[in-house]
DNA sequence: GTTTCCATGAAACAAATGTACTCTAATACA
DNA sequence: TGTATTAGAGTACATTTGTTTCATGGAAAC
């Protein structure tokens, strides 16, 4: 959470920067000044003030004199990643433009019911799931509408859980690695639950 | 930005509640009640007052009572995605268990100045990076500090950019695809500039 | 040691603000 | 049509809260 506070902060600048910070992570408003008094020990709200103003004078926040609780911090507010262009395949082809969209992880966070997996193994290697990945899930109701070819995570009640390629053939289920070393799993409908398809695959280095 | 809004709610207080979204995005805080009576065109506090009461009783807000801008949006926080466990290799090993950590990606785009590109080709496709992925990359300034075997996106001045394995021998780079149908690139420290360093790939199905 | 500067404590003030109450107009419903 | 319900306007009040001012005390500078 640390990222680039207290650079020229004293200690109770920082002390209380890092405070507010806090604050308005978890209650989504400002605080008010008697509450930062309180949160720092102090007794008058006095010193509180000279530190917001220092701090603003810094850049670190700002308010609207005179309105109650209408703080903000002017962190880098970084909304997405700008995707600058193209890399290329083999051959050398693209130059960098200028930003042409902005990469928005976190809209993809903002579905409910997301989760993720670690993957273990090599099963899925060649439809480039690699050990180690992070798989992000959405949870699946009903099986019945998936679609032939779909990566899902499936549960075999008392075995355990594996990511594969998802088919239906006639009244059974037919779960297939991505790597030939792998035989594909035949099972019957109530032999397994989908508990959830693919969404993303994250690989952090 | 369109979440779970207006189900059980009428239209003045969806309308309302879109306001309310949109202004704590934008400001970090929350709207007093006359600013939402200017806003939606109201001569008297008590409508809004009572549409938040509504908001607050249908679950959408909440607000310390007489506290002055404290409201909070009791939407889906997200704040990570929910690491639910490991997913097999290609036998059937790991049940879930509980909720180990969160899988924080907007973490990772606190950083300044990451880049994304978007992938052409199969050139690193032995690197489990795919046509069509997005590769979440880190500025290099000093080439000369990358150790062997990083995977960066280089730009040959005349020619474009390509991801690469990184290699530096003796006074010249050795950049090499991830797939055996690709030749090594032999350049010398000045007909190359190294632009970043891969950091994370993104897939999105 | 003396001075200067700044943080703190204390108190007071005015504006902003949440809340409660009454009254009127609009709407729904039977 | 008449009644009940609801939304909105207007008003008033107590509290919260930002802001100012002044006095005190300690730390640093000279």
């Amino acid at each position: 959470m640390e990222t680039s506070s207290g650079d020229n902060l004293t200690h109770a600048q920082n002390e209380l920067y890092g405070w507010i910070k806090d604050y308005m992570k978890n209650f989504q408003h400002s605080p008010s000044i008697r509450q930062m008094m309180q949160a720092m020990g102090l007794k008058s709200p006095a010193p509180i003030q000279s530190r917001l103003k220092h701090l603003q004078e810094k850049g670190y926040i700002s308010w609207q004199e005179g309105k109650a609780r209408t703080m903000q911090i002017v962190d880098e507010i970084v909304e997405g990643v700008p995707i600058m262009g193209s890399v290329a395949a083999g051959g050398l082809i693209e130059t960098f433009a200028d930003v042409q969209e902005n990469l928005d992880l976190s809209g993809v966070l903002k579905k409910k019911d997301i989760f993720a997996l670690t993957v273990n193994g090599d099963s899925m290697i060649d439809a480039c799931i690699a050990d180690g990945d992070m798989v992000l899930m959405e949870p699946v109701n009903d099986s019945h509408s998936l679609k032939n070819g779909t990566i899902v995570s499936a549960m075999v009640p008392g075995s355990g859980t594996t990511l594969k390629y998802f088919f239906r053939k006639n009244s059974h289920i037919v779960l297939e690695a991505a790597n030939p070393n792998y035989d594909p799993i035949h099972l019957d409908f109530n032999e397994v639950s989908i508990q959830g398809k693919l969404l993303a695959v994250w690989r952090k280095l």
